[in-house]
DNA sequence: TTAATATATGAGCATGCATTCATATTTTCG
DNA sequence: CGAAAATATGAATGCATGCTCATATATTAA
């Protein structure tokens, strides 16, 4: 990777800033799970979800009722958390009911939203 | 909206859970916003820019040269970042430097950078 | 077992998005 | 002024994604 400062047409002549940033540049792998977890908050469906679960455990339908959603649209979206770990699921009968697996999503949640309520 | 119930198939007999859940649910512009915000670092490319931005304030050039990308593809990231109000342009001369428009933002990529690095 | 309920899943489709390529704009230097 | 450097922007493209529709699976009830 010894080319990589050649990619760019831009080319001032201090290259300090860049060279010291090299360091805190993340790899891919860790980039690319920062924006996976941050994905599964990138819509507003999944937002909603997360902002009911924030507050109450919840099974499919009573999700589908509050969401005024479709089930298989909702079951959809909750595969999505269910593969990134934003969620658990219990099963009890015939219902699967849902929480957040985690308290960091619960604090990361509500940190993003009291940013955009006192904006 | 007094049928939103009606909508699922699902119909259970304890409503009860549904019914006090929908006090907690989102209104449309705000699980849009939120959702918006958590967008701008759903991806891989835009959670570098601010993982090197929250260490430095940086120009564009320097930006390409770390990341290893176009000019353009940075570009149209950053273009991204400041519609959303994360980063902040700062002209001088021919340069443009970027720096995280907020603390809120610093804080929110670290909580997810955590996250995922403890995991 | 058969029917009904609750949820999950697969295919298809329409939309959104991240990049590339080409070009425009702005600033500095000669 | 003209040329080069730094950045921004528009069009086009390939790929991801969120929904609907149909169907599969699992559990309870009759």
């Amino acid at each position: 990777m010894t080319d990589s400062f050649t990619i760019c047409a831009a080319d001032h002549t201090d290259e300090s800033l860049a060279r010291a940033a090299e360091e805190h540049l993340l790899d891919g792998i860790t980039a690319t799970h920062v924006a996976e977890l941050f994905k599964a908050l990138s819509d507003p469906t999944r937002v909603r979800i997360i902002g009911l679960l924030a507050h109450a455990e919840l099974c499919v339908g009573d999700l589908c009722l509050v969401l005024g959603m479709s089930q298989p649209a909702v079951s959809h979206q909750l595969r999505v958390l269910r593969n990134l770990r934003i969620v658990s699921a219990r099963k009890e009968g015939r219902h699967v009911f849902y929480t957040l697996a985690d308290e960091h999503i619960h604090d990361l949640f509500h940190q993003g939203l009291a940013h955009i309520q006192h904006d």
